[in-house]
RNA sequence: CGGGAGGUAGUUCAGCCCGGUUAGAAUGCCUGGUUUGGGACCAGGAGGUCGCUGGUUCGAAUCCAGUCCUCCCGACCA
């Protein structure tokens, strides 16, 4: 009883925690906000990357790798950006270690290796890839430029958490350039459509999909589309991100391409990404008091297959017959385990799979193969059925989709049931401290009322709803008219 | 970066206030046996520079100073 876990009434945050390392997802290291994903949650971050790869590619980009260092005089070259990044920057200003005069077998930074300009550990790499792209685009045949890449970053956070805001993490990072500002536009919202529905298909997490108000945008963007989504203790997520950086990186970069008629334009740009983040949310939107609960599609295993046995002859007999599910399973394309061994008794291992969040558990005993049957439980509602071994690999398959279906549909009515309209101030308070979740309100439009808002609740606007209709109504807060509601939060 | 809590066996923790044989417990691990349909039981065994550095002292896990790291709350954060 070793790994029981907090519960999230109890206290949220150490369920979480709880859940990442009991569950094997993570382990803190001793790199101070930095965590080491271990081999179960990395398998997670592999599935997410090869789903979205694909995605990638099947629209057209390429995967391409740049440097992890970027000159601090290329990285102030589009001022918002830097500006914006410059808080959380980690700054290489040395190239080498010399033993310590003092302390016998220590090292200390020799002061004589001093670079001559400091090299800034990309927090994100628009700067670098921008001055490369000016020495790869010079016409219009050159255009769209579309890469991707994935990488790793780091940005020096106040506070961690784990998955959640790690000083370093790992993402993707999209990076396209455009002849005109309307194919720019197309391809943020493609991606964006990328995201919401890798999301909501893939993770079986709903989300709302917006744009981020002028404060809440991305440093050195035009326009910053985002997709939203809700935890279980109310908070709002944000999920992944899709920029539109109109020609600021151009210009600041100096990227020109000849148009047909050989005028001389800045490109239009874009970039957009996701993060191990997801993963946390991943865990956050689904896990209950008993451990992670997984969706099939990104499930590291897919099914466990435990046997009941007590001896080695009753082990080999059903050995034949997993042997042959597993087969079946093989060829549907299922991700099993069989976890035979005898270190463990069931008991302890019908725990450890509902841990890790496995979604479906087989058990086979003599008894179950005399009826011809096998018990099948279902993580995401703990239900126990009796599937006959007939067809097995096949319902198992259904069941798997079905759980897919049900995880999302529950994510589905979470987020509709928590978001709530409000047209007073008290009313938005309210709601916001006692039900949580999006508040849907209309609001001036103005950076000041919003930070305001945020000042006296803490609550920021997460987006503007791209699927909301237009609506007149007047500011919760200085009753100055407004044409559309838009979703507040607290957020992590 | 501010406030709070903490760092002792693989893990969770006790011991610290009030310094003193060989630093304990549970769990996990190893060996043997009995077990095996919801985290088994018995017996034996291995395992710790008490985060690190320095100081006080005859003597430090314990007192003092510094430092590193973790967690929580806040500030900050595309």
């Amino acid at each position: 009883m070793s790994k029981e876990i907090c519960s999230r009434t109890q206290d949220y945050a150490q369920w979480y925690n709880d859940l990442i390392i009991k569950g094997g997802l993570a382990d803190y290291s001793s790199v101070r906000g930095c965590m080491v994903i271990k081999p179960y949650g990395y398998a997670v971050w592999e599935h997410i990357k090869e789903v979205l790869d694909k995605e990638f590619k099947r629209t057209g980009h390429q995967n391409a790798y740049f440097p992890l260092f970027v000159p601090k005089s290329m990285f102030e070259a589009e001022e918002q950006n830097a500006e914006g990044f410059a808080k959380e920057c980690a700054v290489v200003t040395h190239y080498r270690l010399k033993g310590d005069p003092v302390h016998k077998g220590k090292l200390i930074v020799d002061p004589d290796a001093k670079l001559e300009e400091e090299l800034i550990v990309r927090p994100t790499s628009e700067a670098i890839i921008w001055s490369t792209y000016k020495n790869w685009i010079q016409s219009y045949r050159d255009l769209p430029l579309l890469i991707n890449q994935w990488a790793n970053v780091v940005r020096w956070e106040m506070r961690t958490r784990l998955f959640l805001r790690t000083s370093e993490f790992l993402w993707q990072e999209g990076h396209t350039a455009h002849e005109t500002a309307e194919e720019a536009l197309s391809e943020t919202t493609q991606m964006l459509d990328i995201y919401a529905r890798f999301i909501e298909d893939y993770m079986a997490v709903a989300v709302v999909k917006g744009v981020k108000s002028d404060s809440e945008r991305f440093a050195g963007a035009v326009q910053t589309y985002c997709v939203e989504a809700l935890m279980q203790d109310g908070k709002a997520l944000q999920a992944g991100t899709s920029h539109f950086l109109g020609q600021n990186f151009a210009k600041a970069f100096d990227v020109k391409f000849a148009d047909k008629n050989n005028q001389m334009n800045f490109v239009w740009a874009t970039s957009w990404g996701v993060s191990t983040r997801l993963i946390g949310g991943l865990v956050m939107a689904h896990s209950d008091d008993e451990g992670l609960v997984l969706p099939p599609k990104i499930a590291p295993m897919q099914v466990i297959i435990i046997p009941i046995f007590k001896s080695a002859e009753e082990k080999q007999t059903i050995d034949i017959t997993v042997h042959q599910l597993m087969q079946a399973l093989a060829n549907l394309g299922i991700r099993y385990k069989y976890d035979d061994s005898d270190k463990q008794r069931p008991g302890w291992k019908f725990a450890e799979y509902e841990m890790k969040g496995v979604p479906l558990r087989v058990a086979i005993g003599l008894k179950d193969l005399e009826k011809k049957q096998v018990e099948v439980v279902r993580r995401d509602n703990r239900t126990k059925q009796f599937l006959p071994l007939d067809q097995l690999a096949t319902s198992l398959s259904n069941l798997l989709d079905d759980i897919q279906q049900a995880m999302l549909n529950k994510s589905k009515e979470y987020l509709q049931d928590h978001i709530t309209r409000v047209d007073t101030w008290d009313d938005f308070k309210k709601v916001l401290n006692q039900k949580g979740g999006f508040v849907s309100a209309h609001w001036d439009g103005t950076a000041e009322t919003e930070e305001k808002i945020k000042q006296t609740t803490k609550a920021t606007i997460r987006c503007i709803p791209l699927e909301t209709p237009l609506e007149e109504g007047k500011c919760i807060v200085t009753q100055k008219p407004s044409k559309q509601r838009v979703l507040f939060a607290l957020a992590y």
